[in-house]
DNA sequence: CTCGGGATGCGT
DNA sequence: CGCATCCCGAGG
């Protein structure tokens, strides 16, 4: 199946992250492919948006962010979870991705952030890759037409006039979407 | 060097 | 609702 190029990440983020839906993600370990439909994202837009984590500037732990195109931006949260995004067109901007579908050889739930990244084997070691070659990347589907949602992302209360942008997306009535 | 907060999940 | 438990950025 055909591997998204750099030119499909080269977008605004809300674009790519929609575009993102019913795709697969593909994580090679060992030999073994595991594959998860993308069914739930969040776009953070780039510095100016106060939820994302470009908007404290640039500074070691997001130079990733500014500085590349379909990469992946791991990171550790609550100290304890890894969440997944790849950065897109804009420089600081992101798409988080939050649930998948399991398609192969995934055993663990993947119907949230930090469960998708467990069952996925994506962690710290995955950090800065390129999303477009490697063992790490995203595919075309065959899905067939669906209706997408947008609504408000979550756990970003404090964005102040970002924290209500409609830019979590979902496929409407998916049955594994993260639990509110 | 300290200190505080955070794009979560799970059990109660 | 509380907890797990850690990296990063700001300030001194």
């Amino acid at each position: 199946m055909k591997i998204l190029q750099k030119d499909f990440y080269n977008r605004e983020a809300d674009i790519v992250a929609q575009d993102l839906l019913g795709k697969y993600l593909v994580h090679k370990v060992n030999g073994i492919e595991k594959i998860g439909m993308i069914v739930e994202t969040e776009a953070y837009m780039g510095p100016h948006d106060l939820a994302a984590h470009s908007s404290k500037g640039l500074t070691p732990r997001t130079k990733t962010l500014y500085e590349t195109v379909a990469h992946s931006y791991v990171y550790l949260i609550y100290g304890l979870h890894y969440l997944f995004n790849i950065t897109t067109g804009t420089p600081g901007a992101a798409v988080l991705i939050r649930s998948l579908e399991p398609i192969k050889n995934i055993d663990k739930k993947t119907n949230g952030p930090a469960l998708l990244t467990k069952a996925m084997d994506i962690s710290k070691t995955q950090h800065g890759l390129d999303i477009t070659k490697g063992n790490l990347f995203v595919t075309e589907s065959e899905i067939e037409k669906f209706e997408i949602v947008a609504s408000k992302r979550i756990g970003v209360d404090y964005a102040k006039e970002w924290k209500d942008k409609p830019f979590r997306f979902y496929i409407k009535e998916n049955a594994f979407i993260s639990k509110k």
